[in-house]
DNA sequence: CAGTGGTCTAGACCACAGT
DNA sequence: CTGTGGTCTAGACCACTGG
């Protein structure tokens, strides 16, 4: 069904409902739900007493990606230098956002991301390690990408944002001067109800711009 | 319809579908339809073999607002002290963004938002003359609220966020010290397919926060 | 005007939950 | 097993669009 529309341009005309019941035998409602699906998906646009057609390129907000994949659409290539990945109890803090015990171990990964050369980004990621202790056998190039193979692709993301100035360490190992300008990100990622993310994140913040985009 | 779940209790049971065909005298698959209305506002949740329910409250990304509703919804009351509000011709880089000639006029809008008496936001905010030249008159307290009663509620917006140093003027007049950080934000907003506003907003760093919801 | 999508009827069979 | 939602059929009338 879907090839109907396959990779055609923005405006064309798709089959009218009445033409595909005869094409493929089938119900008119059972044409509209196919048709609702695709619509649904932002790949027909229905106009009342003229047609259907396929819809142009979709706006869609910015969703929950890994700093890695953020980079990536931009193209910029990034290389992950690892600076500590280890096993630590939880914690107070740590266990109340994952809602574990204080004892329980979580996996504690701190990255200084380079992208074209030049440092972009320190951060400081916890994960629980029901599901991400062997992460540490053998570290991701994309924490997102693996965690999806694992089945706990993040589908929801609180981020604070604010600005600052590097701290010492910070500013050395991002290579600025001293009292520079950074933005700090920290994130809280889940899927579904399971925490399966907190990030702390530093970013050169005179050279890296977040984008956004808000719908609605 | 939407009576049959009015404020009840998340996971509350709704009437079968084939209860409400008896009790409306309606087909099934219009019931259907009016349910699905619901299920897609997030009212209700279908659950396969089970029956359908009352949703919880659904997680909402961040959608397109004004710093004003942004800090309304955090309990902060905000004041806005309008240094600039004149009207003047789009010039090159305006008239790009707006798609209009460059001596079009825009209205240029700059103010200084107060969060519990201090000073949190500067922002330089241009709109199109065609729709907001009487805005002058009487300026607004919620831009984005009259937007909408202007029926040019921005729909989809476009942030970048990156972090600075405070200018001289800046400074002053966010009260803060010289070389402070803050959070520098521009924003591009729509309408559809028309841009109602461009911005740039300057907010104290390290006291402001900028919260972000994600989904998918 | 003829053709379009929007909506509706009154049935039907299926896969799946819970008992 | 019964009841649920998921899907489907084969019609129907409406409001709207374009020529």
């Amino acid at each position: 069904m879907r090839s109907l529309v396959g990779d055609r341009a923005p405006g064309t005309p798709a089959p009218s409902e009445r033409e595909l019941v005869d094409r493929f035998g089938v119900a008119r409602m059972t044409v509209r739900q196919a048709l609702d699906a695709l619509v649904g998906e932002g790949v027909l646009e229905r106009h009342p007493g003229r047609g259907t057609f396929v819809a142009g390129p979709r706006r869609t907000p910015t969703g929950v990606r890994g700093l890695t994949d953020e980079l990536a659409l931009r193209g910029v290539v990034v290389e992950t230098r690892t600076l500590v990945a280890e096993s630590v109890p939880a914690g107070e803090a740590m266990a109340g956002a994952f809602r574990v015990h204080p004892e329980e171990p979580l996996v504690r990964w701190v990255r200084l991301r380079v992208g074209d050369g030049r440092p972009v980004c320190l951060s400081e990621t916890y994960l629980p390690a029901a599901f991400a202790g062997d992460l540490l056998d053998h570290l991701p190039a994309s924490l997102y990408d693996e965690l999806a193979a694992r089945g706990h692709r993040p589908t929801w993301a609180e981020d604070a944002v604010s600005a600052g100035l590097a701290t010492d360490e910070e500013a050395t190992l991002l290579e600025v001067p001293q009292g520079s300008p950074v933005l700090r990100l920290t994130r809280r990622a889940l899927d579904g109800e399971t925490v399966v993310e907190m990030s702390r994140s530093v970013l050169r913040g005179e050279d890296y711009t977040l984008h956004l985009q808000l719908r609605d």
